[in-house]
DNA sequence: ATATAAATACTAACACCGTTAGGGTAAAGG
DNA sequence: CCTTTACCCTAACGGTGTTAGTATTTATAT
C-alpha cells in the first residue's frame, strides 16, 4: 500500500510550494517583507501549516542562505575553471563572485546580512565551508606557484575574502553601482595578487 | 516673557531624553529590539508623544547613524594625527577604524547595516561625506609621496575602505573576534601601501 | 476672574507581525 | 461501522509601527 508513500509525497510538495512562494515573495517585495501570513496566503492553506513543513521563519531563510551558497559556489568553481594560472583564476573568482553578488542581490545580503539565522557561527553551515576550502585551495596553488616566502594560505584567504566583500557590501550600501565598481575591483585584486607574489 | 523660550526647553530635553532612553534600550538589548512603545515606557510618556519629536522610528535610528560617524571622524583624525607619514597614516586610520567599529558595535552596525533607514545613498549623510573627505586626503598625500605613476584617489580610497569594512563586517557577521583578524588587517593594508607605492 | 484659544498628552484603534493552543474534520485501520 | 489517527483551521497571545480623535492642561484675551 502506497499510502504513506503517497502522503510523504503530498507533504513534500507542500514544503516546496511553501518555498517556491516564499522565495517569489521575496524576489517581489524583498525578503525583508517576507512574512509567515503572506506564504499561507500564497499556498492557499493557513498559517499552522507552515510551522508542520519548519521550526520558524528562521528555518525558511537559512534554506535560502544554503541556496545562496550552492549558487555562489558554482559560480566561483566555474570562474575558477575558466583559467589555468592560478593568479588569472584568482581574478576570475573575483569577478564570478561580483557578478554573483549583483545578479542575486538578495541571495548575498541574507548570506552576508547581519549573521546567519539560526546559526551560532557562519562556518556552521556546510555550503558555506565548502565555499572557503574552494577559495583556499586555489590560493595555496598561488602562493606555491610564487618564488617568494610562504605565507599562509588561511590568512591570505581571508584577506581575499575580505577585500571582495567589502567591495560588494559598500557598493550594495550605496545603492546605486557605480561605473567605479569594476575599477576598485581590479584594483583591489590586482594589489593583493602583488602582494601575494612579493 | 520667557514662557515660549521654557517650552521650547522643555520640548528639547524630552527630545533628548528619548534619545538617551533609546539609546540605553540599544546597548541592552540591541537596535534590533528598540521598540517605540520601549522608548515611551522609558520616558514615561505615552507613545504618540515620540512622533511629535521624530517623524518615525527611523529618523531616532538616523540620529544614531549620523552620531556614529561623528565618533569614526574623531576616531580617525586621531589616528592620522598620531603620524606624521601618509603610510603611517594609513595604517593608524585602519587600526583606529577597527578599534572603533569594535568597540561600538551597535554604531557599526547601524552605519553600515542594511542601508541608513530614511537616505536614499550614504553620501546624503554630511558626516559620512566628511569621512570619505578625510580619507580621500591622507590618500592623496601617500600618492603624492609616492614616486610612481599617480592613480586617483577616489579610486585608492575605494579600495582602502572597502578593504577594512570587508574586515570588518566578516568579522562580525563570524560574530568571534578570532586572533586572525589583527593579522589580516596588517597583512591586508600592508598589501594596499605596497600597491599605491608601485 | 472668566471665557476663549492653543498647545499638549492621552486612550484606543488599525493593520500588521511570529507563534501556538485547542477544536473540528476527514481519512485510514480494525 | 466504528475508532483512532493524522491533518488542518480558527482564534488567540503578545508584540510591532503608526495615527485618528479626544480630553486636559496651559496661556491668552476680554
Amino acid at each position: 500500500m502506497g499510502i504513506v508513500e503517497r502522503r510523504l509525497r503530498q507533504k513534500e510538495e507542500v514544503k516546496t510550494s511553501i518555498l517556491q512562494a516564499a522565495w517569489q515573495l521575496v524576489l517581489d517585495e524583498g525578503w525583508q517583507a517576507l512574512s509567515i501570513r503572506k506564504i499561507a496566503d500564497a499556498i492557499e492553506y493557513s498559517v499552522p501549516v507552515i510551522y508542520s513543513h519548519f521550526e520558524n521563519k528562521d528555518a525558511i531563510l537559512l534554506e535560502f542562505t544554503k541556496d545562496g551558497f550552492r549558487l555562489l559556489n558554482d559560480a566561483i568553481t566555474s570562474g575558477r575553471d575558466s583559467q589555468q594560472e592560478a593568479g588569472l583564476q584568482l581574478e576570475a573568482i573575483a569577478q564570478a563572485y561580483w557578478n554573483f553578488a549583483f545578479n542575486h542581490k538578495e541571495y548575498y545580503q541574507l548570506m552576508f546580512g547581519l549573521g546567519i539565522p539560526a546559526c551560532e557561527t557562519v562556518n556552521q553551515v556546510a555550503e558555506m565551508k565548502e565555499f572557503s576550502d574552494t577559495l583556499i585551495a586555489v590560493i595555496q596553488q598561488a602562493i606555491n606557484a610564487s618564488n617568494t616566502p610562504k605565507v599562509d594560505a588561511f590568512l591570505k584567504f581571508h584577506t581575499y575574502w575580505s577585500i571582495l566583500h567589502g567591495l560588494v557590501s559598500i557598493q550594495m550600501i550605496d545603492r546605486k553601482t557605480s561605473p567605479w565598481s569594476q575599477l576598485v575591483l581590479k584594483d583591489a585584486i590586482a594589489g593583493f595578487i602583488k602582494a601575494l607574489n612579493g
